[in-house]
DNA sequence: CGCCAGGGGAGCT
DNA sequence: AGCTCCCCTGGC
């Protein structure tokens, strides 16, 4: 067991903000991630933090996961005081860290995510996992199933995962896999590119778009200065920022207040705040 | 039963 | 840039 105090720190938040598929509540403020070949039962209570791990495990794979060194304070502090919105938003999900993901298990997931919603994205993927994937055992004695690689996926008939509920995006996520196994798009580079240049090459797989290319870049990248635009963003930029969005304040870092903005608008605290009548309902 | 929306994308014009 | 299909699943 490792026990840490960190600040900016939220599990619930995180599990909540929909960068993560494969973390899920497991009640008395503890939570399940299952990430690669690791598979972790962590509980917070405040700031402190408790990691059912061993030390080194803890530095040499939870840490970076969880983006753990990084001040995320600094980047509420430059918040533009005059923006109230963006206030709120980021004072609702200050614990919210931008996880840093597998490559490819991102690219499936938000193939995946398209016209979706939250609850049965999870469902797919642990449809996936549950049927393709290796199954594991963790150090606890925990069960649990890997997600496959592209190469398991790569052999299926384009239909065969709307078996997993996937519906007519099955056939995006084993093309993809099919051109990942072949070298058209080569995944060890793409990590090491810069942001433009690895969305250009991720949008050369069949499904990705701009928005899905880009949260790829944000959630397993760690390109900070992705900003996916969905649905929920789109309507924030045209109600709250009709002059674009303040990129050059943010430079760099675009994607960390998109999460607070997009936490903040699916959370249900924006209506909560309105009730507590710090602000004014609209048709008052 | 039918309708329609859900955190887009491809392929056109 | 803006349109039209795509045609899955779940909720009503």
């Amino acid at each position: 067991m490792v026990t840490k105090t960190i600040e900016n720190f939220s599990l619930s938040q995180i599990c909540e903000s929909g960068q993560c598929f494969r973390m899920q509540s497991a009640g008395d403020d503890t939570y399940q991630v299952i990430a690669g070949n690791h598979y972790l039962e962590v509980k917070q209570q405040g700031r402190e933090c408790f990691f059912d791990c061993d030390e080194k495990e803890y530095e040499t794979f939870w840490m970076e996961y969880f983006d753990l060194d990084r001040d995320y304070g600094a980047y509420i502090r430059q918040i533009n005081p005059n923006d109230k919105y963006l206030c709120r938003a980021a004072h609702a999900g200050e614990g919210i860290r931008i996880l840093r993901q597998d490559l490819w298990e991102m690219i499936v997931s938000f193939l995946i995510s398209q016209q979706n919603n939250i609850p049965r994205i999870r469902r797919c993927i642990q449809n996936i996992c549950e049927r393709y994937g290796e199954k594991m055992i963790s150090s606890q004695g925990k069960v649990y199933y890997a997600f496959p690689q592209a190469r398991e996926l790569s052999l299926l008939e384009e239909d065969e995962l709307k078996k997993c509920n996937l519906g007519y995006r099955s056939k995006y996520v084993v093309r993809s896999a099919r051109s990942v196994v072949q070298g058209e798009v080569k995944l060890d580079e793409i990590e090491k590119m810069p942001y433009k240049r690895a969305k250009e090459e991720l949008m050369k797989l069949f499904g990705v778009g701009e928005k899905v290319a880009d949260c790829i870049c944000l959630f397993a990248l760690h390109h900070l200065q992705a900003f996916p635009k969905d649905t929920h963003i789109l309507q924030v930029l045209k109600e709250h920022y009709k002059r674009g969005f303040p990129n050059r304040r943010y430079r760099g870092f675009q994607g960390v207040m998109q999460q607070y903005i997009f936490y903040y608008e699916l959370s249900g605290l924006k209506n909560e705040e309105w009730d507590n009548g710090k602000h004014k309902r609209k048709d008052s």
